[in-house]
DNA sequence: ATACTTATGCGACATTAAGCACTATTTGTG
DNA sequence: CACAAATAGTGCTTAATGTCGCATAAGTAT
């Protein structure tokens, strides 16, 4: 049943799986049951074991999933076989502090945040985290030597759009982007919103639902 | 019919919504169709009208919807009648980033920031944005004090159950997690997590999928 | 006024996702 | 080695979500 037609419900939870699979290896955990990963992400097992199934047979019947196994197969999935060079694009508040978080260590295996970039001279040159910060003008040059494959956009709304085109110029093709505006791109570059205000009226809007209030 | 059952799917799209119509009202934008919105959220058209169609009547047939009614209606349905009051707990690289964007002015009749909280004697005392930063020892006091229903919660993982303790007990009803961990709490607390790296997952993923690559 | 256009709200239908329940298989144990 | 326990994978049922089509009301132009 590994025919490409994986269902979009499907694909939304395939980051989910992960990050519990990571979690699970790193305390030590050698096997998991759909059963026993449906009681901690409060997903029904048949529908895990259904997810799964689109991806060929990973189990084993009797014994369950091997968590090794299912953290190298769905890393393979979502990241591929190398790992992913990322950039911050507008090394500001937002953007240093992401420099210096750097996924909080945990994601390094598959994701690596390599380099930041800014047009502001007070912060080019300088070194947060550990990544250099360059001049947007050394965008082309440096994502080749890096192989730099994802940029996390974060500018003032206004310079967005510029930054993008940039961004798509050098031959970058993800770009998760913190700029409240709604950019498009060519066909092939995949672009992820990431909208606080919009979590915060997700947030609110529950509190009203749970609670009435 | 303005029964309250109004389903999951529909309640996602309720900020998505709205942060289009508060976008078209700055932008001067007086009416708007299912069919308008449809184009710039990718939304169906008649699913929008649906949705609509949970909370009464909002539209006029032949004429569309009233930008200002539906930016007042989706408001108190998010946020109710007052303005919510938001505190950061941790003001680190990433508080202190919140702090200084202060939702980018935009959310400010409905959400407002107006304290940061922290354990670290040299951030306690320092005005950040406009929000003076104070000793969590004085939580529930200044809770009370300014009104204090939302935290978003930026502590380093091992001190998120802690914190979350102490702002249960402050009596806030909604928290926004940013540390990467799973916190639970008692019936009626809302939390809302929002993991980065899940976000950067989803990303790859999706570019797995799209581009082959 | 009258005809024509626009666009809602809603019932009916289609698609997608979730969940049940069964089968087949492996595990682990005595 | 035999057998009970565990658990994956899947056909089928049910629930949720999305879409179509149209009657109807409002707006617009002549
Ligand atoms: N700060 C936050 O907590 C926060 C939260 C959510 C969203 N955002 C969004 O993230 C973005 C950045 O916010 P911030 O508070 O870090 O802003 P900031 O002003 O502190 O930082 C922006 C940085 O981008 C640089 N820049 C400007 N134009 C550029 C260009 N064309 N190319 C490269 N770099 C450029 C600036 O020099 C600056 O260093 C904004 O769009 C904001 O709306 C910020
Ligand atoms: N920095 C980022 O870009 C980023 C991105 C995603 C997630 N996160 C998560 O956000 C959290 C904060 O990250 P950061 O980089 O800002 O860390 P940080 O260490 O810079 O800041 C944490 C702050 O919390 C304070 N603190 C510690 N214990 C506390 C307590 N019990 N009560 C109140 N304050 C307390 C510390 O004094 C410090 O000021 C972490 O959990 C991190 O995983 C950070």
């Amino acid at each position: 049943m590994s025919d490409r037609i994986i269902p979009e419900a499907t694909k939304r939870r395939m980051p989910i799986y992960y990050k519990y699979f990571k979690s699970q290896q790193e305390a030590g955990t050698k096997r998991v049951s759909s059963k026993s990963i449906s009681d901690s992400l409060d997903i029904d097992s048949a529908t895990i074991r259904r997810d799964f199934s689109y991806f060929g047979e990973l189990g084993r019947k009797g014994y369950g999933y091997n968590i090794d196994s299912l953290v190298d197969f769905f890393s393979e999935q979502i990241f591929g076989k190398t790992v992913k060079k990322v950039a911050i694009i507008g090394v500001g508040n937002l953007g240093s502090a992401l420099l210096r978080y750097n996924f909080g260590g945990n994601v390094s295996n598959s994701m690596q945040l390599v380099a930041g970039f800014d047009i502001d001279e007070t912060v080019i040159g300088k070194t947060i985290g550990n990544c250099v910060v360059y001049n947007m003008d050394e965008l082309n040059h440096i994502v080749k030597e890096k192989n730099i494959n994802i940029a996390i956009l974060t500018v003032p709304k206004e310079s967005a759009e510029e930054a993008k085109i940039a961004i798509e110029n050098a031959g970058i093709h993800g770009i998760m982007n913190f700029a409240p505006v709604k950019l498009t791109g060519h066909e092939g570059l995949v672009i992820h919103d990431v909208d606080i205000t919009l979590e915060l009226q997700s947030l609110c809007f529950n509190m009203k639902l749970s609670r009435g209030e």
